[in-house]
DNA sequence: ACCTGAACACCGTTCAAGT
DNA sequence: ACCTGAACACCGTTCAAGT
């Protein structure tokens, strides 16, 4: 990439993310560009897409969220590490307010730039739970889309103003209908 | 109402309906009135926001809700009636794709024109609960607004097309956390 | 009373023109 | 190669002018 090419994505992903963490996904992706002082043009060759940005900006998260899983395949206890990875999970869908709802659809559209990462993310929570349901740690009438939409769901509550003081109590009640025997888990 | 804007109230809904079950709570107002053969300012006095159109289109659905939930108030099992009155909570919103974000939000602003309606949801499921809890059916931990946020998720969930068809599955397991000693519901 | 539609300030996307 | 910004087709909201 050209130098002045690569400032100038540099500058959008830097003011993307705080404008995201502000507005949430939603964000107004002209005001990102307004804000970076690049040209409309630039913000769509670098990000065709909003789903390119989103992907971006998750990244770190993601490939956070990938070795975490590989550490958890062969950790103590299986129900703990499914868990725990859910937990991380969550935490990392709400750092930009409304992006689950893109990390959901992207798992059925292989056109969206989130579709790799998303089933990567996915697959890793299936491995988990497969481990925590071999084990009896799990019950073991639910797949791995089944946790991938109880995931979702608990991030989306996470993601309401009237719920996200909640987020843990929540975590620990509907993991509760999937792992047995567990005490609270914070 | 003068008879020309009762007319034009009547087909904005009708349309609206239409519209709205098409494209979801975020669908074009400029659209529907449009379709309605009706200038924007009628739109604007008839329904000032968006809130005020999606209070309407629910409105027969509220209704229902809240006779509903009188009638399992006084029936057989607590647990049941709790989980029946669930299952058609999430079958409400999930006539209007999108819906969901609004009734959730509504809790906290007065300002809405759908609050007083999904407060009124919010307390009559809580009613449920509490009967539940003190019969011994129901996890004592959760209280109408963790139970709100849980049906909320759900419909949440069912909105999204990745996840439609587990609904019911779902539905079940999540349930599972909050009742006790129950078969599959359904 | 009620309705219409132009005007305004936004949005995402495209693309001709510049460097 | 890469960038800019005008042009286009939308959006919700407001409000002067009509009946």
């Amino acid at each position: 990439m050209r130098a002045d090419a690569q400032k100038n994505y540099d500058q959008l992903l830097a003011v993307a993310s705080v404008v995201v963490t502000e507005e949430g996904a939603g964000a107004s992706l002209r005001d990102i560009a307004r804000r970076a002082g690049v040209g409309l043009g630039t913000m769509h060759r670098h990000f065709p897409t909003r789903e390119t940005l989103l992907e971006a900006l998750l990244r770190t998260g993601f490939d956070g969220l990938t070795a975490r899983a590989a550490e958890l395949e062969v950790s103590g206890s299986a129900g703990d590490a499914l868990a725990s990875w859910l937990r991380e999970f969550v935490a990392c869908a709400a750092n930009y307010r409304g992006v689950i709802a893109s990390m959901v659809a992207a798992i059925e559209d292989p056109e969206s730039a989130l579709h790799a990462s998303c089933v990567g993310m996915k697959a890793a929570g299936a491995r988990l739970l497969v481990r925590a349901q071999a084990e009896g740690a799990a019950r073991t009438d639910i797949d791995g889309t089944d946790l991938y939409a109880i995931a979702g769901g608990l991030a989306w509550v996470s993601d309401q103003p009237a719920f996200a003081a909640r987020t843990d109590h929540l975590f620990d009640v509907v993991t509760s209908a999937i792992l047995r025997d567990r005490a609270t888990s914070r």
